[in-house]
DNA sequence: CGCAAGTGTTCCATTATTTGGAACCTGGTT
DNA sequence: AACCAGGTTCCAAATAATGGAACACTTGCG
């Protein structure tokens, strides 16, 4: 096995690792960008770069306005996303329970995966009086900063803690946000002792939350949830009284993944063909 | 330019094309597939597809687990397709037209726009809760048995008509459905001639929906919008009493693309920064 | 009016990557 | 023990990617 690179996604693996470098840039401009743009984030010489954008438009990957010479990233993505949220994450098997969690606890809730390092939230429910605030399914945060990250990495073995914690911007959204490993490792200290992490307004200001990790019969860390409010509405004591319920329902998840994800009990004779 | 193939997607753009082909079995699949399983499906030797896939899987795009030896979509796929979702979907524009209409109208909507021949469901509201995610949406539907798919391709240009028609697979779901390009045609007409296309139970059996077209102020195709119920439930002429309201938020959708995709004024200091 | 700067696009010989048949493991089965 | 099926590795040949440089096109400016 080749040695991986501590950079987050190695680039390194041929012409298709390039071209997904691409998209990943394409992706998280945040806007449709031209072929400039890219040479300003992209390693890559001007021929290159144009030859991936032409493949990846091609393959509709991205979506090129031919008008105003830009890129951006296609609609097939989301086509293949529904699969990867179906099979790959925990929100088919989690809806149930937080549909339940929701109509009880009448608060936003969350629900995140680990993906390369960052909080990947993969579902969601909202208050009945939504608290507007950004995330969505798809949308990625920080994980040294928000309640499900630290409760993910509150449990990580030491190896993957350390590789997530390179990762880590240690960017100070707010006067409460961590900004070096050593603070933060001690919190995750309290998070384990616990059982839960807050956040207290550390991302977002007014924005505070109570999380609580899934974790797999082993232990092994499989997602979070979280309970947010704003600090106009709720307290960080109101929250917490939230917190045997919130457990109940990561345990129920993490139970129903054991029976859901690993039974492998394969129906042989699938007609996958659908008409297509 | 190169011609373009007659086939959906040409997977003739070098070992991109293949990876991505490879990629779209994976996740077409449904399920976690072995090795073996993909020989069956790409036409790739074994040892070419072992490495494609040892790529994807490197790359975070698709998911291997070493103990069952099988692979599904991975996670990456999601954090791509949000930002797919958020810039090249009408579903940002269209969520709070939705919003209005489900309020008012009580019934289950769709927001589909034309990929690939096929219908993409890019944002849906329930009769009863408001989840804003895409949990149905990036699923795909056939075009020519569809509500939304009828109303989208009786206003193509018939060049890309044609094209569209020529990747139908016109399989029968019910005893309704049409199964030939003839009868479909003339349907068309008759949907152009009224401006809204039903769906009279020709994908799933008890099924039905009346559905308009999105157009732009110069008639191009941009989505389509539908209104389905049940048999049980609801009945064509209920549904169509409801074609007036369809119609207003189809056309608000379509003017509100026109100010807010077009307009090239952009918030320049977006912190896109996020670390990483 | 024309020059200059900024961008997108094409060319092509060089280079590096991909390819795939065959051999090699590995774990489970007869 | 031998067998089998599927996964993994090797390596010379074939192919595709590369990127510097030239070209085309548009826009802004003197």
């Amino acid at each position: 096995m080749n040695v991986r690179r501590n950079a987050a996604v190695a680039h390194g693996d041929g012409t298709v690792g390039k071209a997904l470098d691409v998209l990943d840039h394409v992706s998280g401009a945040g806007r449709p960008v031209r072929l400039v743009d890219l040479q300003a984030l992209c390693p890559y010489p001007k021929a290159t770069l144009y030859r991936l954008l032409q493949t990846l438009t091609n393959q509709g990957m991205v979506a090129h306005d031919p008008v105003a010479q830009t890129y951006a990233p296609g609609l097939r993505l989301v086509r293949l996303a529904h699969a990867a949220w179906r099979q790959s994450s925990l929100a088919p098997v989690a809806g149930p329970h937080l549909d339940d969690l929701a109509a009880k606890l009448e608060q936003t809730l969350h629900l995140a995966q680990l993906d390369h390092g960052q909080v990947l939230y993969v579902d969601k429910r909202n208050a009945s009086q939504p608290v507007e605030m950004y995330s969505q399914a798809g949308k990625i945060g920080p994980a040294y900063c928000t309640g499900v990250g630290k409760a993910m990495l509150a449990w990580l073995p030491e190896n993957d803690l350390a590789s997530v914690l390179a990762q880590q911007s240690w960017h100070s959204y707010t006067a409460a946000t961590h900004t070096n490993e050593r603070t933060f490792r001690s919190e995750l200290q309290v998070i384990r002792s616990t059982g839960y992490a807050f956040d207290r307004e550390e991302h977002e200001p007014g924005i505070i939350c109570l999380a609580r990790p899934i974790l797999s019969a082993n232990g092994r860390v499989l997602g979070a949830l979280s309970v947010t409010g704003s600090t106009a509405t709720t307290s960080l004591g109101a929250l917490e009284s939230h917190a045997p319920q919130l457990s109940k329902t990561a345990d129920a998840i993490a139970s129903d993944l054991e029976n859901w994800r690993f039974p492998e009990v394969r129906q042989t004779q699938q007609t996958a063909k659908e008409g297509h």
